[in-house]
DNA sequence: TCGCGCG
DNA sequence: TCGCGCG
């Protein structure tokens, strides 16, 4: 037996917990913490505002990690502190709404927009204007976006943009060391001198009346009809040569152009969460690629009408419903595809597209196989089924009977021939574009 | 002076080094390290495939930190380790390039494709076979997706996982600790019940022949002519209610559509890098949002050819040219519009647009404001003006006389009045629609 | 530079 | 669960 209350500071060996804490639920590992828990409480109350890291390091004398666990913990077990912010911490929602002091309650005019904090992913008001912040005046290292919001250091908003990349709306660029809004994919014009992962085109080109296209998220893709598009890599892979975008039309004289038109049905095309990477859907596309296509494709031909599609692939569920002359579309020729949730690499869909791939073309040298970390990967055709619909060189011709004007069937070789094309290229791209194609 | 040979391994206090590593660049800290970097390089070597970091530990008995620290810095200072995968180490560059004895050499027909492993910011194997296994089977958790390349342990996967997290490839979610392909906004269809920040609307409704549109990041925009679309969300924040296309069409009817698609120009619109919110591209298109708009904007009129547009932002840098009946546009009026990295909230470009906003439909109640944080955030015109270009019911009329055709400069009132965009309503979108609108 | 709490 | 190297 020890003498009772020898030692009662310090590491306390004895159950001395508050009743509250001590009924047994989620018992803090070491009882000194929940003295540490109210000493933390304690401090957050009487300062009223948001209290950083460092400040309570100050304040309570523990060691950094001591102090971050038990924060956490408190966090995790949402007892009473919740970052406010971040690296920044305020009393939570159990504890005391301890509300800012302003006398600005209520003004509804403009005030109203203010978020209302819902517990969901909101932003707090210093990552709002982090974000507006890097909007506004570009990329920034994060000492520059402390300063300009008024602080001192990086560290008093490092935690913020780290949980605003962790949640897609920054990007951190390892070379410089900034920050940027992050923007999705698509053509990024950054001053990157090489870009190595070839970016990706988001081409949307539609035709004809009342189409609704709704994308999600697709690298290279035509949509509409009678376009083309030739992409010609270099040597090797450094594909920073801009892709030409020829528009298929010989002159823009508004009556060609109606009755090529016309001979095109609407469309009404809607993917979500689909990632597509060479895509053509509509009439009359053409795609040519000089370069490595999607892995393990080859120059097929695929000759059937496009409802045909539908069972192709494993993994894609794709409707293309050629239109009930119903009450909807009153006659018109429609072609609807609904693609959700799959992953089309090579894919046309459509009447009368080309897609022409020349994998060979590309002299890629020096391709050694590089160090394989899997092991199982790169087999030709040996993998889970990744690439799942490779439709290659589509030249299904005009299967659905155009309505409404003449339906003449032209193939897609005298409609858009490459040297229509040449000659009648309309750039729609105002950067530096190569004149190789 | 020593004896010469006395011992030669261990822990050597003596300067020891090699002749190269001892030449004053960057001595290590701990002369031991010395020591255990020649011991991790004999490892990685004598492996001949890429080593984990709990192989390491194993082999090389010493604490983890200390192997990672060395490892680390051995990396950064480009020391012949490479992160080969992560938490993955194999010999670098400067090592002696340890080729994968596979005697598949070259077949340059479908292995041709395989990655040359640029220094770029390139994916391991692995991480292309995470990626294609999410994007085939859906949101898994870490160990799921381990298990299902092979392996035992979710900590084989996460660095890849983590990695691409920090290249928004994939997303984490916290709720369900599972890994997502991540997809970069859109409409986001999760199972997810109830949604918190309003699900952007990425809605490309477009007309007129050539017309080309190449869009980055954007929320709420209508681009094209004659369009309407009306969102109304209910009470507070909790706009779940999905949006509503009206298409302004009266009757699908080809001719009608022809002369009216005839009365609008072709359209060159290209944005890069911009978050544009709430925005109106086109002629005669109509947005009415009947909640919260963008912060302090207010229902004020905007009567001026587009071309004004140009100087009123402060941020955004936008140019609309009035087509040069040049030779590439043979005379077709087209509208051209050029924005890149400028940010947007409500912004009407084009001719008889109408964007109404009503600010105070929505009865926010309990918009308590939220703790600032920053303190600086929210006042009303006293920020750094994020929010660039405020244009709001714009009713600009045709500027641009249409040719080819019958150039009627219907007003946006009687082209697309509520009544018959109420009776000719035609759904575009499968999923349930509310009839609230 | 750094967000880090990590068991 | 964890990527962590952090000074």
């Amino acid at each position: 037996m020890q003498a009772p209350g020898s030692e009662p500071a310090a590491d306390s060996k004895s159950p001395r917990l508050p009743a509250a804490a001590a009924s047994m639920a989620e018992v803090p590992a070491d009882p000194g913490d929940t003295d540490l828990e109210q000493r933390i409480l304690e401090v957050l109350r009487d300062a009223g505002s948001p209290v950083k890291t460092t400040q309570l390091l100050k304040k309570l004398q523990v060691p950094k990690k001591k102090l971050n666990q038990l924060l956490h913990k408190m966090k995790q077990e949402s007892k009473g502190v919740m970052l406010a912010g971040p690296a920044m911490w305020c009393l939570g929602d159990s504890g005391t709404k301890e509300m800012v002091p302003t006398e600005r309650v209520e003004r509804p005019q403009q005030d109203a927009v203010a978020v209302p904090k819902k517990p969901g992913p909101e932003l707090s008001e210093q990552q709002k204007e982090i974000y507006q912040f890097l909007e506004a005046h570009g990329p920034h290292k994060a000492l520059m976006i402390a300063k300009a919001l008024g602080m001192k250091t990086a560290k008093e908003v490092n935690p913020d943009l780290y949980a605003m990349r962790d949640k897609h709306l920054l990007d951190f660029d390892q070379k410089s060391n900034s920050w940027t809004i992050y923007q999705s994919e698509g053509s990024r014009n950054q001053p990157t001198p090489v870009i190595y992962q070839q970016n990706p085109i988001n081409m949307i080109c539609q035709k004809g009346p009342n189409s609704h296209i709704s994308i999600q998220n697709c690298e290279d893709i035509q949509i509409g009809h009678g376009n083309l598009l030739v992409r010609q890599m270099g040597s090797g892979e450094d594909g920073s040569t801009a892709p030409c975008y020829l528009p298929p039309m010989p002159s823009a004289d508004p009556s060609t152009l109606d009755s090529l038109a016309g001979s095109r049905g609407p469309q009404d095309i809607r993917m979500e969460k689909s990632v597509l990477r060479r895509v053509q859907m509509g009439h009359g596309n053409e795609m040519r690629l000089h370069s490595n296509p999607a892995k393990g494709s080859a120059c097929g031909a695929f000759d059937s009408p496009p409802a045909s599609v539908l069972g192709t692939s494993p993994e894609a569920s794709i409707e293309i419903q050629i239109p009930e002359p119903g009450p909807q579309s009153e006659g018109v020729t429609s072609q609807r595809i609904h693609i959700r949730s799959c992953f089309l690499e090579d894919t046309t869909v459509g009447n009368s597209n080309r897609m022409m791939v020349h994998p060979g073309a590309a002299d890629v040298k020096g391709v050694q196989r590089p160090r394989e970390t899997g092991g199982d990967a790169g087999e030709p055709g040996a993998g889970r089924g990744p690439h799942a619909l490779s439709l290659i060189h589509s030249t299904v011709l005009s299967e659905v009977p155009p309505v409404g004007s003449r339906a003449d069937p032209v193939s897609a070789e005298t409609l858009i021939s490459e040297n229509l094309a040449a000659t009648t290229l309309e750039r729609h791209d105002s950067e530096n574009t190569e004149d190789t194609c």
